[in-house]
DNA sequence: CGCGGTAGGTAGACTGGCCTACCTACTTAC
DNA sequence: GTAAGTAGGTAGGCCAGTCTACCTACCGCG
Protein backbone atom coordinates (compact mmCIF):
# COMPACT_ATOMS: atom_id res chain seq x y z
CA UNK A 1 0.00 0.00 0.00
CA UNK A 2 3.00 2.31 0.16
CA UNK A 3 2.57 4.66 -2.78
CA UNK A 4 6.26 5.10 -3.47
CA UNK A 5 8.11 1.81 -3.77
CA UNK A 6 11.04 3.17 -5.78
CA UNK A 7 13.20 6.22 -5.17
CA UNK A 8 12.07 9.33 -7.07
CA UNK A 9 14.53 10.12 -9.84
CA UNK A 10 13.96 13.84 -9.69
CA UNK A 11 16.62 15.55 -7.59
CA UNK A 12 14.25 18.37 -6.66
CA UNK A 13 12.00 15.88 -4.92
CA UNK A 14 14.72 13.82 -3.26
CA UNK A 15 13.71 12.37 0.07
CA UNK A 16 14.88 14.75 2.77
CA UNK A 17 14.79 12.02 5.37
CA UNK A 18 17.72 10.10 3.95
CA UNK A 19 19.84 13.21 3.46
CA UNK A 20 19.11 14.17 7.05
CA UNK A 21 19.98 10.75 8.40
CA UNK A 22 23.25 10.67 6.47
CA UNK A 23 24.24 14.14 7.61
CA UNK A 24 23.19 13.43 11.19
CA UNK A 25 25.27 10.25 11.19
CA UNK A 26 28.36 12.18 10.09
CA UNK A 27 27.90 15.04 12.54
CA UNK A 28 26.84 12.91 15.50
CA UNK A 29 29.80 10.60 14.98
CA UNK A 30 32.34 13.39 14.55
CA UNK A 31 31.09 15.95 17.09
CA UNK A 32 28.96 13.94 19.51
CA UNK A 33 25.23 14.12 20.16
CA UNK A 34 25.15 17.18 22.40
CA UNK A 35 27.88 18.87 20.40
CA UNK A 36 25.87 18.77 17.20
CA UNK A 37 23.27 21.45 16.52
CA UNK A 38 20.15 21.10 14.44
CA UNK A 39 21.26 23.84 12.10
CA UNK A 40 24.56 22.16 11.27
CA UNK A 41 22.70 18.98 10.36
CA UNK A 42 20.18 20.69 8.09
CA UNK A 43 22.98 22.75 6.51
CA UNK A 44 25.08 19.66 5.79
CA UNK A 45 22.04 17.83 4.46
CA UNK A 46 21.13 20.80 2.26
CA UNK A 47 17.65 20.69 3.67
CA UNK A 48 15.29 23.13 5.32
CA UNK A 49 14.78 23.01 9.05
CA UNK A 50 11.11 22.41 8.48
CA UNK A 51 11.92 19.20 6.64
CA UNK A 52 13.70 17.92 9.69
CA UNK A 53 10.61 18.43 11.82
CA UNK A 54 8.45 17.00 9.05
CA UNK A 55 10.40 13.75 9.28
CA UNK A 56 11.40 13.63 12.93
CA UNK A 57 9.46 14.81 15.93
CA UNK A 58 12.52 16.13 17.77
CA UNK A 59 16.27 15.96 17.97
CA UNK A 60 15.95 13.04 20.37
CA UNK A 61 13.89 11.25 17.74
CA UNK A 62 16.65 11.88 15.20
CA UNK A 63 19.18 10.45 17.65
CA UNK A 64 17.04 7.34 18.04
CA UNK A 65 16.90 6.95 14.26
CA UNK A 66 20.67 7.41 14.09
CA UNK A 67 21.27 4.66 16.65
CA UNK A 68 18.91 2.32 14.83
CA UNK A 69 20.50 3.04 11.46
CA UNK A 70 23.97 2.42 12.87
CA UNK A 71 22.80 -0.90 14.28
CA UNK A 72 21.35 -1.90 10.90
CA UNK A 73 24.49 -0.77 9.12
CA UNK A 74 26.61 -3.02 11.30
CA UNK A 75 24.29 -5.98 10.67
CA UNK A 76 24.65 -5.34 6.94
CA UNK A 77 28.45 -5.39 7.19
CA UNK A 78 28.31 -8.56 9.22
CA UNK A 79 26.00 -10.30 6.74
CA UNK A 80 28.37 -9.37 3.91
CA UNK A 81 31.27 -10.88 5.83
CA UNK A 82 29.30 -13.93 6.89
CA UNK A 83 28.76 -14.98 3.27
CA UNK A 84 31.48 -17.41 2.40
CA UNK A 85 32.24 -18.10 6.06
CA UNK A 86 30.79 -21.53 6.63
CA UNK A 87 32.89 -22.94 9.46
CA UNK A 88 31.98 -21.65 12.95
CA UNK A 89 35.53 -20.39 13.49
CA UNK A 90 35.34 -18.33 10.29
CA UNK A 91 32.01 -16.92 11.40
CA UNK A 92 33.52 -15.76 14.65
CA UNK A 93 36.29 -14.02 12.75
CA UNK A 94 33.68 -12.55 10.40
CA UNK A 95 32.30 -10.63 13.40
CA UNK A 96 35.73 -9.18 14.02
CA UNK A 97 36.06 -8.34 10.32
CA UNK A 98 32.70 -6.60 10.37
CA UNK A 99 33.92 -4.44 13.24
CA UNK A 100 37.02 -3.56 11.24
CA UNK A 101 34.82 -2.69 8.27
CA UNK A 102 32.71 -0.52 10.51
CA UNK A 103 35.88 1.24 11.61
CA UNK A 104 37.06 1.59 8.04
CA UNK A 105 33.90 3.49 7.18
CA UNK A 106 34.84 6.38 9.40
CA UNK A 107 38.54 5.78 9.20
CA UNK A 108 39.28 8.07 6.26
CA UNK A 109 38.76 11.15 8.43
CA UNK A 110 38.77 11.20 12.20
CA UNK A 111 38.11 7.63 13.28
CA UNK A 112 36.73 7.85 16.82
CA UNK A 113 35.79 4.26 17.68
CA UNK A 114 32.33 2.73 17.90
CA UNK A 115 29.65 5.32 17.23
CA UNK A 116 27.12 3.45 19.32
CA UNK A 117 29.41 3.25 22.32
CA UNK A 118 30.33 6.92 21.96
CA UNK A 119 26.67 7.87 21.77
CA UNK A 120 25.87 5.78 24.85
CA UNK A 121 28.64 7.59 26.72
CA UNK A 122 26.67 10.81 26.33
CA UNK A 123 23.32 9.43 27.38
CA UNK A 124 22.13 9.36 30.99
CA UNK A 125 21.95 6.08 32.87
CA UNK A 126 18.38 5.05 32.12
CA UNK A 127 18.00 6.55 28.64
CA UNK A 128 16.20 4.45 25.98
CA UNK A 129 19.02 5.17 23.52
CA UNK A 130 21.47 3.76 25.99
CA UNK A 131 19.33 0.65 26.32
CA UNK A 132 19.32 0.31 22.53
CA UNK A 133 23.12 0.32 22.50
CA UNK A 134 23.17 -2.26 25.29
CA UNK A 135 20.83 -4.50 23.29
CA UNK A 136 23.05 -4.11 20.22
CA UNK A 137 26.11 -5.25 22.13
CA UNK A 138 24.23 -8.14 23.65
CA UNK A 139 23.09 -9.13 20.17
CA UNK A 140 26.67 -9.16 18.92
CA UNK A 141 27.65 -11.33 21.87
CA UNK A 142 24.74 -13.66 21.18
CA UNK A 143 25.92 -13.97 17.59
CA UNK A 144 29.37 -14.91 18.82
CA UNK A 145 27.87 -17.33 21.32
CA UNK A 146 25.98 -19.09 18.55
CA UNK A 147 29.12 -19.66 16.53
CA UNK A 148 31.19 -20.66 19.54
CA UNK A 149 28.59 -23.22 20.54
CA UNK A 150 29.26 -24.83 17.19
CA UNK A 151 32.88 -25.14 18.22
CA UNK A 152 32.19 -26.40 21.71
CA UNK A 153 28.96 -28.38 21.52
CA UNK A 154 29.91 -30.55 24.49
CA UNK A 155 30.19 -27.77 27.10
CA UNK A 156 27.71 -24.91 26.86
CA UNK A 157 29.06 -23.01 29.83
CA UNK A 158 32.59 -23.01 28.43
CA UNK A 159 31.12 -21.77 25.16
CA UNK A 160 29.27 -18.96 26.91
CA UNK A 161 32.40 -17.93 28.75
CA UNK A 162 34.43 -17.92 25.53
CA UNK A 163 31.77 -15.86 23.80
CA UNK A 164 31.97 -13.25 26.57
CA UNK A 165 35.72 -13.37 26.33
CA UNK A 166 35.56 -12.67 22.60
CA UNK A 167 32.94 -9.96 23.07
CA UNK A 168 35.10 -8.14 25.64
CA UNK A 169 38.11 -8.47 23.36
CA UNK A 170 36.13 -7.03 20.48
CA UNK A 171 34.75 -4.14 22.49
CA UNK A 172 38.00 -3.29 24.19
CA UNK A 173 40.01 -3.32 20.98
CA UNK A 174 37.43 -1.06 19.33
CA UNK A 175 37.60 1.39 22.22
CA UNK A 176 41.38 1.46 22.14
CA UNK A 177 41.41 1.72 18.34
CA UNK A 178 39.21 4.80 18.63
CA UNK A 179 41.62 6.40 21.08
CA UNK A 180 44.66 5.54 18.98
CA UNK A 181 42.96 6.74 15.81
CA UNK A 182 43.72 3.69 13.67
CA UNK A 183 42.57 0.10 13.35
CA UNK A 184 45.80 -1.63 14.39
CA UNK A 185 44.14 -2.70 17.64
CA UNK A 186 41.32 -4.32 15.71
CA UNK A 187 43.71 -6.32 13.59
CA UNK A 188 45.57 -7.47 16.67
CA UNK A 189 42.34 -8.44 18.39
CA UNK A 190 41.38 -10.53 15.38
CA UNK A 191 44.72 -12.31 15.60
CA UNK A 192 44.24 -12.96 19.31
CA UNK A 193 40.72 -14.23 18.68
CA UNK A 194 41.98 -16.57 15.99
CA UNK A 195 44.46 -17.94 18.53
CA UNK A 196 41.73 -18.44 21.13
CA UNK A 197 39.44 -20.43 18.87
CA UNK A 198 42.31 -22.06 17.00
CA UNK A 199 43.53 -24.30 19.80
CA UNK A 200 40.22 -25.82 20.76
CA UNK B 1 57.44 28.77 50.91
CA UNK B 2 53.75 27.99 50.65
CA UNK B 3 52.15 30.03 53.40
CA UNK B 4 49.36 27.54 54.07
CA UNK B 5 50.60 24.00 54.57
CA UNK B 6 47.56 22.72 56.46
CA UNK B 7 43.90 22.95 55.56
CA UNK B 8 42.18 25.98 57.08
CA UNK B 9 39.80 24.85 59.78
CA UNK B 10 37.37 27.68 59.25
CA UNK B 11 34.49 26.63 57.03
CA UNK B 12 34.08 30.20 55.80
CA UNK B 13 37.50 30.03 54.16
CA UNK B 14 37.24 26.49 52.71
CA UNK B 15 39.14 25.96 49.47
CA UNK B 16 36.70 26.36 46.60
CA UNK B 17 38.95 24.48 44.19
CA UNK B 18 38.44 21.09 45.82
CA UNK B 19 34.71 21.53 46.15
CA UNK B 20 34.59 22.49 42.47
CA UNK B 21 36.65 19.50 41.37
CA UNK B 22 34.52 17.10 43.38
CA UNK B 23 31.27 18.54 42.04
CA UNK B 24 32.61 18.65 38.47
CA UNK B 25 33.65 15.00 38.73
CA UNK B 26 30.15 14.00 39.81
CA UNK B 27 28.36 16.06 37.17
CA UNK B 28 30.75 15.28 34.30
CA UNK B 29 30.54 11.58 35.05
CA UNK B 30 26.77 11.50 35.38
CA UNK B 31 25.73 13.97 32.65
CA UNK B 32 28.71 14.13 30.30
CA UNK B 33 31.02 17.02 29.54
CA UNK B 34 28.82 18.91 27.10
CA UNK B 35 25.71 18.06 29.06
CA UNK B 36 27.02 19.71 32.21
CA UNK B 37 26.63 23.45 32.63
CA UNK B 38 28.89 25.73 34.62
CA UNK B 39 26.01 26.83 36.79
CA UNK B 40 25.11 23.30 37.83
CA UNK B 41 28.71 22.69 38.92
CA UNK B 42 28.95 25.86 40.99
CA UNK B 43 25.52 25.16 42.49
CA UNK B 44 26.47 21.60 43.48
CA UNK B 45 29.80 22.79 44.88
CA UNK B 46 28.03 25.53 46.83
CA UNK B 47 30.41 28.03 45.36
CA UNK B 48 30.18 31.31 43.48
CA UNK B 49 30.79 31.38 39.75
CA UNK B 50 33.59 33.84 40.31
CA UNK B 51 35.42 31.24 42.38
CA UNK B 52 35.33 28.84 39.46
CA UNK B 53 37.03 31.37 37.22
CA UNK B 54 39.43 32.28 40.03
CA UNK B 55 40.62 28.67 40.07
CA UNK B 56 40.19 27.60 36.45
CA UNK B 57 40.66 29.63 33.32
CA UNK B 58 37.74 28.06 31.47
CA UNK B 59 35.42 25.09 31.38
CA UNK B 60 37.95 23.29 29.17
CA UNK B 61 40.55 23.85 31.87
CA UNK B 62 38.19 22.32 34.42
CA UNK B 63 37.68 19.33 32.12
CA UNK B 64 41.45 18.90 31.88
CA UNK B 65 41.71 18.99 35.67
CA UNK B 66 38.89 16.44 35.90
CA UNK B 67 40.65 14.03 33.54
CA UNK B 68 43.90 14.40 35.44
CA UNK B 69 42.23 13.87 38.79
CA UNK B 70 40.47 10.75 37.51
CA UNK B 71 43.77 9.38 36.27
CA UNK B 72 45.39 10.01 39.65
CA UNK B 73 42.43 8.48 41.43
CA UNK B 74 42.79 5.29 39.44
CA UNK B 75 46.52 5.14 40.18
CA UNK B 76 45.72 5.48 43.86
CA UNK B 77 43.26 2.59 43.70
CA UNK B 78 45.79 0.48 41.86
CA UNK B 79 48.55 1.22 44.39
CA UNK B 80 46.22 0.20 47.21
CA UNK B 81 45.50 -3.09 45.45
CA UNK B 82 49.14 -3.66 44.52
CA UNK B 83 50.18 -3.75 48.17
CA UNK B 84 50.18 -7.34 49.26
CA UNK B 85 50.33 -8.58 45.66
CA UNK B 86 53.88 -9.76 45.27
CA UNK B 87 53.63 -12.42 42.55
CA UNK B 88 53.32 -11.09 38.96
CA UNK B 89 50.06 -12.96 38.45
CA UNK B 90 48.57 -11.30 41.52
CA UNK B 91 49.69 -7.91 40.26
CA UNK B 92 47.92 -8.48 36.97
CA UNK B 93 44.74 -9.32 38.85
CA UNK B 94 45.31 -6.25 41.04
CA UNK B 95 44.84 -4.12 37.92
CA UNK B 96 41.49 -5.80 37.29
CA UNK B 97 40.56 -5.28 40.94
CA UNK B 98 41.47 -1.61 40.69
CA UNK B 99 39.09 -1.27 37.76
CA UNK B 100 36.35 -2.92 39.77
CA UNK B 101 37.08 -0.53 42.65
CA UNK B 102 36.86 2.35 40.22
CA UNK B 103 33.50 1.07 39.10
CA UNK B 104 32.37 0.62 42.68
CA UNK B 105 32.98 4.29 43.35
CA UNK B 106 30.28 5.34 40.95
CA UNK B 107 28.28 2.17 41.35
CA UNK B 108 26.00 3.29 44.15
CA UNK B 109 24.07 5.58 41.81
CA UNK B 110 24.14 5.39 38.04
CA UNK B 111 27.27 3.48 37.14
CA UNK B 112 28.12 4.46 33.57
CA UNK B 113 31.48 2.80 32.88
CA UNK B 114 34.90 4.36 32.67
CA UNK B 115 34.68 8.12 33.11
CA UNK B 116 37.82 8.69 31.07
CA UNK B 117 36.54 6.66 28.14
CA UNK B 118 33.16 8.38 28.31
CA UNK B 119 34.83 11.77 28.34
CA UNK B 120 37.02 10.84 25.38
CA UNK B 121 33.89 9.82 23.47
CA UNK B 122 32.73 13.42 23.61
CA UNK B 123 35.99 15.02 22.57
CA UNK B 124 36.94 15.67 18.94
CA UNK B 125 39.59 13.58 17.24
CA UNK B 126 42.69 15.64 17.99
CA UNK B 127 41.71 17.06 21.36
CA UNK B 128 44.39 17.21 24.11
CA UNK B 129 41.95 15.68 26.58
CA UNK B 130 41.45 12.76 24.25
CA UNK B 131 45.21 12.33 24.05
CA UNK B 132 45.36 12.33 27.84
CA UNK B 133 42.88 9.46 27.96
CA UNK B 134 44.88 7.59 25.33
CA UNK B 135 48.03 8.00 27.41
CA UNK B 136 46.19 6.77 30.50
CA UNK B 137 45.08 3.59 28.74
CA UNK B 138 48.57 3.03 27.35
CA UNK B 139 49.94 3.45 30.85
CA UNK B 140 47.58 0.80 32.17
CA UNK B 141 48.63 -1.54 29.38
CA UNK B 142 52.31 -0.84 30.14
CA UNK B 143 51.66 -1.73 33.75
CA UNK B 144 50.11 -5.02 32.67
CA UNK B 145 53.00 -5.62 30.27
CA UNK B 146 55.50 -5.20 33.08
CA UNK B 147 53.80 -7.83 35.21
CA UNK B 148 53.27 -10.22 32.32
CA UNK B 149 56.94 -9.98 31.38
CA UNK B 150 57.65 -11.33 34.86
CA UNK B 151 55.51 -14.33 33.95
CA UNK B 152 57.00 -14.85 30.49
CA UNK B 153 60.61 -13.71 30.70
CA UNK B 154 61.68 -15.99 27.89
CA UNK B 155 59.47 -14.54 25.13
CA UNK B 156 58.93 -10.78 25.17
CA UNK B 157 56.68 -10.71 22.13
CA UNK B 158 54.33 -13.29 23.61
CA UNK B 159 54.30 -11.19 26.76
CA UNK B 160 53.44 -8.03 24.80
CA UNK B 161 50.64 -9.82 23.00
CA UNK B 162 49.24 -11.18 26.24
CA UNK B 163 49.40 -7.71 27.81
CA UNK B 164 47.36 -6.32 24.91
CA UNK B 165 44.98 -9.20 25.24
CA UNK B 166 44.48 -8.42 28.91
CA UNK B 167 44.17 -4.69 28.22
CA UNK B 168 41.45 -5.27 25.62
CA UNK B 169 39.66 -7.62 27.98
CA UNK B 170 39.79 -5.03 30.73
CA UNK B 171 38.58 -2.20 28.52
CA UNK B 172 35.85 -4.18 26.86
CA UNK B 173 34.47 -5.53 30.11
CA UNK B 174 34.41 -2.02 31.57
CA UNK B 175 32.54 -0.70 28.54
CA UNK B 176 30.00 -3.51 28.75
CA UNK B 177 29.70 -3.13 32.51
CA UNK B 178 28.84 0.54 31.99
CA UNK B 179 26.09 -0.37 29.53
CA UNK B 180 24.69 -3.10 31.74
CA UNK B 181 24.84 -0.87 34.79
CA UNK B 182 26.56 -3.32 37.10
CA UNK B 183 30.00 -4.80 37.61
CA UNK B 184 29.22 -8.42 36.75
CA UNK B 185 31.19 -8.05 33.51
CA UNK B 186 34.22 -6.89 35.46
CA UNK B 187 34.10 -9.89 37.76
CA UNK B 188 33.82 -12.22 34.79
CA UNK B 189 36.73 -10.51 33.04
CA UNK B 190 38.85 -11.01 36.14
CA UNK B 191 38.00 -14.69 36.11
CA UNK B 192 38.90 -14.98 32.43
CA UNK B 193 42.16 -13.12 33.03
CA UNK B 194 43.02 -15.44 35.89
CA UNK B 195 42.50 -18.35 33.50
CA UNK B 196 44.71 -16.77 30.86
CA UNK B 197 47.66 -16.24 33.16
CA UNK B 198 46.99 -19.36 35.21
CA UNK B 199 47.89 -21.89 32.54
CA UNK B 200 51.27 -20.48 31.59
C1' DC C 1 46.79 45.07 70.77
C1' DG C 2 44.44 47.15 67.14
C1' DC C 3 44.21 48.48 62.37
C1' DG C 4 44.14 48.43 57.54
C1' DG C 5 45.44 46.03 53.21
C1' DT C 6 44.93 42.03 50.57
C1' DA C 7 43.46 37.68 48.93
C1' DG C 8 39.87 35.04 48.10
C1' DG C 9 35.33 34.23 49.02
C1' DT C 10 29.85 35.48 48.25
C1' DA C 11 25.57 36.76 45.26
C1' DG C 12 23.80 37.81 41.22
C1' DA C 13 23.18 40.71 36.95
C1' DC C 14 24.49 40.85 32.29
C1' DT C 15 26.23 40.03 27.30
C1' DG C 16 26.40 37.68 23.19
C1' DG C 17 25.79 33.54 21.14
C1' DC C 18 23.90 29.09 20.19
C1' DC C 19 20.18 25.88 21.07
C1' DT C 20 15.46 23.62 19.97
C1' DA C 21 11.26 24.17 18.12
C1' DC C 22 7.74 26.54 15.68
C1' DC C 23 6.24 29.68 12.24
C1' DT C 24 5.06 32.10 7.76
C1' DA C 25 5.35 32.39 2.95
C1' DC C 26 6.71 30.59 -1.35
C1' DT C 27 7.62 26.64 -4.81
C1' DT C 28 7.27 22.34 -7.10
C1' DA C 29 5.87 17.39 -8.31
C1' DC C 30 2.27 14.46 -8.77
C1' DG D 1 -5.19 20.89 -5.24
C1' DT D 2 -2.41 18.79 -2.14
C1' DA D 3 1.62 17.05 -0.12
C1' DA D 4 6.12 17.95 0.64
C1' DG D 5 9.78 20.49 -0.29
C1' DT D 6 12.37 25.43 0.02
C1' DA D 7 14.25 29.81 2.71
C1' DG D 8 14.52 32.07 6.59
C1' DG D 9 12.69 34.49 10.81
C1' DT D 10 11.52 34.31 15.67
C1' DA D 11 10.54 32.99 20.54
C1' DG D 12 12.37 31.56 24.66
C1' DG D 13 15.84 29.21 27.08
C1' DC D 14 20.40 27.83 28.34
C1' DC D 15 25.25 28.42 27.64
C1' DA D 16 30.15 30.34 28.93
C1' DG D 17 32.27 33.96 30.63
C1' DT D 18 32.65 38.80 32.63
C1' DC D 19 31.48 42.14 35.79
C1' DT D 20 30.09 44.89 39.92
C1' DA D 21 29.53 45.12 44.72
C1' DC D 22 30.05 43.37 49.04
C1' DC D 23 32.07 40.42 52.76
C1' DT D 24 35.46 38.13 55.84
C1' DA D 25 39.77 35.73 57.35
C1' DC D 26 44.45 36.40 57.68
C1' DC D 27 49.00 39.02 57.94
C1' DG D 28 52.23 42.57 58.87
C1' DC D 29 53.03 46.67 61.07
C1' DG D 30 52.94 50.53 64.10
Amino acid sequence: MTPRQDAPANPRRRPAREALLAAAARRFYADGLAGTGIDSITAEAGVAKKSLYNNFSSKADLVTAYLHARHEEWLELYRAREEGASAPADRVLAVFDAYADHAGFAYERGFRGCGLLNAAAELPAGDPGREAVRRHKEEVEALLAGHVTGLLPQSPERAASLARHLAFLLEGSMARAGLEGDDACLREARRIAAGLIGDL
